[in-house]
Order: C-alpha cells, then sequence, then structure tokens
DNA sequence: CCTCAGGAGGCAC
DNA sequence: GTGCCTCCTGAG
C-alpha cells in the first residue's frame, strides 16, 4: 500500500468527501465506505489501481495499491481528477454570491464538487440507466453489472469488479436468450440501449470526445440509443467534463421553475436547458448540482411535488 | 391487488 | 416542432 498525502490548503475551496460521493451523481455508483475512508477500484494508465480515501483536518490521504508498477503522481492526478480538486470553488462561490437565489445554496453544499468518472464508457451507461429511474435502483443496477460482468480483482481478501468493457457487453445476450443478461440486474427495458450502444461505442474513440466542443459533443453522443437530452448532458458533465452541461429533468424545471418564473409559466425541460447554458455558462454544470441538492436539503424539493 | 414516478423513443398531427 | 403513449421496476 502506497500512501499520498495531499495538504488540504494546496486546494482551492473547500472538499466534502462524503457529500461529493453520496449526492446522487449519476458518474458512477458511490464508492465504498470502510469506516473513516472510501475506497474504489479505479484505472490509471489503464492499469487497475484500488484507492482508498481519507481526510484528517490538513490533509487527504490517498491510500492506493495495484499489481503492475504505476507511477505515484498519476495516481495522484487520476484522483484529483474524479474529486474536481483542480477546480476553484471559492470562485464559484463568489459567483453564487452574485445571486440572492445561488448564494442560499452554498450553506447546503459546502465542499460538493462534482464526482466525475473514472471511465466514460461507464458512464454513459450509469446515466442511460437513470433515465426514468430512481437513484436506488440505478445503483443497484450499476453494482450488479460490474459484478455479473466485470472482471475480478483480489486485493489480499478483498474483490472488486472492475466495469465491462463495449466488447464484452455488446456480446450480451437480450432476455431470454440467457439466464445472466442484463435485465438481471434490474435494469428493464434499458437493456437494449446499452447493448446497441456498447456496439457503436466500440466502434469509437472516446478520448476523441473531450476534444470537441460543447455542441458538438452534445450532438455525438446523442447519437446512442437511450440518449436523449438529460443523459447525453450528464455524461457529458460527469463522464466528459464539460462544465457547460446543464442536465434537465422534471426536478430542475420545478426548482428553476420556482426560483426564476412564474409558477404558472409553462416551461419544458428543453427551455430549462437553455436557460441553465445561456444563465450560468461555464458554471452550468456546478449550478444544476448545488441547486438540486439544495432543493433536497432544503425541504424545497418535498414542497415542489404538490 | 392497484397506482405512481422517472426520460427516451416512436408515432400522430 | 409539439403532444401523447409505452417501456420496466420497486415503493406505497
Amino acid at each position: 500500500m502506497q500512501e499520498i498525502i495531499q495538504k488540504k490548503d494546496k486546494i482551492k475551496g473547500p472538499i466534502n468527501l462524503e457529500l461529493t460521493i453520496a449526492s446522487g451523481q449519476t458518474s458512477q455508483a458511490p464508492w465504498i465506505k470502510e469506516e473513516e475512508s472510501y475506497k474504489q477500484l479505479i484505472t490509471v494508465k489503464d492499469e487497475h489501481c484500488l484507492v482508498k480515501i481519507s481526510e484528517d483536518e490538513d490533509n487527504l490521504i490517498i491510500n492506493y495499491q495495484s499489481l503492475r508498477k504505476i507511477n505515484k503522481s498519476d495516481v495522484k492526478s487520476k484522483v484529483n481528477y474524479i474529486f474536481n480538486l483542480d477546480f476553484d470553488l471559492n470562485k464559484l462561490y463568489e459567483y453564487l454570491e452574485l445571486d440572492s437565489k445561488l448564494s442560499q445554496t452554498i450553506n447546503f453544499c459546502e465542499g460538493l464538487r462534482l464526482f466525475l468518472a473514472d471511465d466514460p464508457w461507464e458512464c454513459i451507461v450509469s446515466s442511460i440507466i437513470s433515465a426514468n429511474n430512481s437513484i436506488l435502483r440505478w445503483t443497484k443496477s450499476n453494482t450488479d453489472i460490474k459484478e455479473m460482468f466485470g472482471n475480478k480483482h483480489v486485493f489480499g481478501d478483498e474483490i472488486y469488479y472492475s466495469f465491462p468493457d463495449t466488447s464484452t457487453i455488446k456480446g450480451i445476450p437480450l432476455v431470454g436468450e440467457c439466464s445472466r443478461d442484463l435485465r438481471a440486474c434490474g435494469l428493464g427495458y434499458r437493456d437494449k440501449y446499452i447493448i446497441e450502444s456498447a456496439k457503436i461505442v466500440d466502434t469509437w474513440d472516446l478520448n476523441h470526445i473531450f476534444e470537441l466542443d460543447y455542441n458538438t459533443a452534445f450532438n455525438e453522443i446523442s447519437k446512442l440509443p437511450g440518449v436523449g437530452p438529460k443523459v447525453a448532458d450528464c455524461t457529458l458533465l460527469y463522464g466528459f467534463n464539460f462544465a457547460r452541461a446543464f442536465p434537465s429533468d422534471v426536478w430542475i424545471k420545478r426548482i428553476i421553475n420556482h426560483l426564476y418564473f412564474d409558477e404558472k409559466s409553462s416551461l419544458t425541460t428543453k427551455k430549462v436547458r437553455d436557460f441553465g447554458i445561456s444563465e450560468f455558462n461555464d458554471y452550468a454544470g456546478y449550478v444544476q448540482l448545488y441547486l438540486f441538492h439544495y432543493a433536497r436539503c432544503s425541504g424545497l424539493l418535498n414542497r415542489l411535488k404538490k
């Protein structure tokens, strides 16, 4: 087990691991909590690496191990990427303070950061599963896919499963042909979307998506079956770190409607997406994250249900 | 038993 | 382009 100590005062703004991991962002299933640390199998330069992250008052502590040799600096930059530690949260808070509707979110979201995907392909699948679904079922499906179809990795007495790649998933038979099918993971009719998407992504170089401008990337990713506007934006935000993406669902529509429009206005999720992108620009993704978490914690979400 | 929530796809207009 | 229905699962 190797160790990386990262001083919190070198990070721009606060970091709350618990909040970030457990806030229901659709990039990946939550990391596993073990006493005071969180652990997960991630990939570092194509090598599988078990990471355990914890914190004390002054430091983030990253412990890691892998079967083959990997560079400490590569582990550090991947973990920093996943927890968006290079992002300046203080600047975001200065921006949120300018709008009284947004400034109230800070109290509920102190240290909440984007929880970015270790693997963009995993994020595409988990975002497809999130559509028309609940967080509880979504989490279970993601975990089941890894355990049923992923590769097993043993570290001492601990067993982890990596997320199955496109060539594995595209070969999974549809329901009825085999008992070990995707529906056994509880994801319902989305099974064919995932298998068909795997066939398409298998012919893509996903790293290419990172290089595109946001609109082009949105059009590209929208070509996949099961990927509509909301899922495309989730994928671009959490899987490819496009800060402008503003995932717009019924919940964010209700919140935006309540805060920025007449209660009786006829907003659609599409209009809300356009509003979010043009209003919040490069902070759109964070504003969506903060508004949703604020609404859930403040009780606003429950009031908007009625 | 029934009803409901949640986005994408598909079809009608 | 907009409106409406179905897809599956688990919770109530």
